[in-house]
DNA sequence: AAAACTATACTTAGGCT
DNA sequence: TAGCCTAAGTATAGTTT
């Protein structure tokens, strides 16, 4: 009767989809909530739902708010304070050489993703879609335009 | 043999929290990557390890932070939510080409930094300083790369 | 201490209402 | 659309290596 495919990969189907993101969102809280409880530590998660637009946060924004200041005054401890200036600038310099291929790697991703939506308002692609679809399209390519604003906004 | 009770409180056994801890850290690395994957969402969850180590972030430090600056923005009001949707695909591409090409700018600018002080590394350019000069030296380098690198971490 | 094993509890895709 | 159901698949507590 019930038949189980492994797909780890993106649920086109707008219904299934909702009701596979319902499930687990509810799975992945419980999951954050029994890690919290069993192990006694902060942990929270975040995920921006596809439908209802209202980002999710648990165990709440409160608890997740802490997790965050945490988590980023955490990142800003220089683990390389303590070596010695020639290796530190080696080190500097792999990072860096590492960082910019992930930039230029975004980069050229970033310009896949435009040329792509150019293509798809040049062709009117979308023309038969729904209301509803429409919006949808419009909301991802918002939010990955979004991710590139953000990107940017910090290079000066 | 294998006896398993449901008792959702705080392990007090140090062992058995950890080993706890680390199984279900990678269970819920895995839930979060399928979540992302197959819903196609931005989530993170972030979790500081009891033992001590490092704090943990998934899926990655860099998807984390998306999330979490979309989640803190998140309140802010998209301003063009009233455009028609046709307009605002229209203006989001013109928006993203015209940084798309800042982008590249910023990258072809880092890359000639870094290809710099590669160079200066590569060829010991400081190996006949003295000690205090090569100490200013490496100050001044260290500064630098550290500007560098705030630059290139931001675009994680 | 960490890794493998395994029985069992839990999660969830797909079907149905 | 959402909620229930159940088989199939997954995660993991306790145990062993």
């Amino acid at each position: 009767m019930t038949r189980r495919k492994v797909k780890l990969a993106f649920i086109s189907d707008n219904a299934a989809r909702k009701a596979s993101f319902n499930k687990r969102k509810k799975g992945l809280i419980k999951k954050v909530t029994e890690l919290t409880t069993l192990c006694d530590i902060p942990a929270c998660a975040i995920i921006s739902s596809p439908f209802g637009s209202q980002m999710e946060v648990w165990p709440n924004p409160e608890e997740a708010k802490k997790v965050i200041e945490r988590y980023q005054s955490y990142s800003l401890i220089d683990e390389n304070k303590n070596v010695s200036h020639e290796r530190y600038i080696m080190q500097m310099i792999a990072k860096g050489r590492d960082k910019l291929k992930k930039l230029k790697h975004d980069n050229r991703e970033q310009e896949l993703n435009l040329s792509m939506l150019r293509n798809l308002k040049n062709n009117n692609l979308y023309e038969d879609l729904t209301a509803e679809e429409l919006k949808d399209l419009a909301k991802r390519v918002d939010k990955k335009l979004k991710e590139v604003d953000g990107k940017i906004d910090t290079l000066d």
